[in-house]
RNA sequence: AGGGGAGUCGCCAAGCUGGUCAAGGCACCGGAUUUUGAUUCCGGCAUGCGAGGGUUCGAAUCCUUCCUCCCCUG
């Protein structure tokens, strides 16, 4: 709430908010327009390559979108970002997959949509700021270390919070960033939109891909990549199954393997522990943990910190390998502008190529890169 | 075609001295959680136990015939 008070203190503002036709951004709207800020709610549609189909509810949040901005009574407008949602995402999105590895698309699209062609817009309607509905906080300090800069910190509800989509912002789009749901919780924020008498007020949390939505996840990636089915097999080499093609399975999957009953065997579920890209084969170990399912050392590529300026090398920080994980201890084993090696203190369940990892010091966000590689200190 | 062993849910697998006996696990399906993909959690999942006949008040469990598979000896 500390970010907000200080704004509302400070001057009126123009503020551009991401309408989404959710709960969050719709309350974020509200609250800046209550505290007296020029707000413009603008609604983005990224994704339209299978309009018609049953799964599409980019109509419906239009409609959601519309209402809430009417309700609060601030300007409302649509912009569409498709292409550079193609370009800059999704392209990437499906590169990754057809290299074997499980890529974020949230994260780009943040750095790249949200807070790169959003912003730019925003900008260019002379915008003083942006602000989403993100459950993160920014703080303006001046560091001994980083000097002048603008910190991402966690939300104060750790459950919800979404830093870890933020971390590849650089000082320039976060000083042009506000969060006014990151002191608050879901609950709040719910409660908040009910008393506002905001239609949505109930609306269930989106999820699945942003701007593509929940969907019926391998066969849409099917409709991207090809099948070039292979050998499941355990590490000792013993074949127990098929896959469909090593891009639609990830690191720590258990369901979908069809994997069942084996003699002789322990009658755990089956992991996937492993691709082996080179033999098109799909490793899978038997049990949640199994020893080949846990690393405690994970390289990074390509960095990418907030400040603008690396972590300490050997200092004690923590960090996560996805999205809702509890970050854990670790350091940094060595770091240069191409990669960073995170040393934890325990091993990490399931670290998966392709994914971020990202470092926190206590509350603040320090940035992160993709998990490239993830193996044992001591093996 | 001589001997031996086995056939229970898609897969493993209890039960087989007859009476809540059709466990459990994996897989699968559905839901919850979740702005990635996973994981996790909750729920569902064999009127039937290779097929037919018989014994019995009652059989997956006993008897019998047939079918199928495996092993050893030809």
């Amino acid at each position: 709430m500390e970010n907000t008070e200080v704004i509302k203190i400070e001057k009126k503002l123009r503020i551009v908010v991401g309408l989404s036709g959710g709960v969050d951004s719709s309350v974020t709207a509200s609250l800046l327009k209550q505290q007296g800020h020029e707000v413009i709610g603008i609604f983005m549609k990224n994704w339209e390559a299978d309009d018609n189909d049953t799964y599409c509810s980019t109509r419906q949040d239009f409609l959601d979108a519309a209402s809430v901005a009417d309700r609060i009574g601030i300007e409302f407008e649509a912009v569409n970002f498709s292409q550079e949602y193609q370009q800059r995402v999704f392209d990437y999105f499906i590169r990754s997959y057809e290299a074997g590895l499980t890529p974020n698309p949230d994260i780009l699209c943040n750095t790249e949509i949200k807070f790169s062609a959003f912003l730019d817009h925003a900008m260019s309607l002379h915008a003083d700021a942006i602000a989403t509905g993100h459950y993160a906080q920014r703080q303006d300090i001046t560091h001994e270390r980083y000097g002048q800069t603008v910190q991402l910190l966690k939300a104060e509800d750790g459950t919800k919070d979404q830093s870890y989509f933020l971390h590849g912002l650089n000082q320039a789009q976060l000083s042009k960033a506000i969060f006014p749901l990151g002191g608050m919780t879901k609950r709040e924020v719910r409660a908040l939109a009910k008393s506002l008498d905001l239609s949505n007020h109930a609306k269930k949390d989106s999820t699945g891909i942003c701007f593509i939505g929940e969907r019926p996840f391998r066969s849409f990636l099917e409709g991207y990549l090809n099948k070039t089915p292979g050998n499941i097999c355990t590490p000792d080499g013993t074949r127990i199954g098929e896959h469909q093609g090593l891009s639609f399975y990830t690191i720590g999957q258990r369901q979908g393997l069809h994997i069942g009953g084996q003699k002789h065997s322990s009658g755990q579920p089956w992991f996937v522990a492993h691709k082996d890209l080179a033999t098109n084969t799909l490793i899978v170990v038997q049990g949640h943990e199994h020893p080949l399912l846990y690393q405690d050392r994970i390289t990074i590529q390509s960095p990418h910190w907030i400040s603008g300026i690396p972590p300490i090398e050997g200092w004690v920080y923590s960090a996560k390998t996805r999205y809702r994980q509890p970050d854990m201890p670790c350091h940094i084993d060595a770091i240069d502008e191409q990669s960073a090696v995170i040393q934890f203190a325990k091993p990490q369940w399931a670290a998966t190529p392709g994914q971020y990892l990202v470092m926190y010091e206590s509350k603040v966000c320090l940035g992160g890169g993709v998990i490239a590689k993830a193996t044992n200190f001591a093996g």
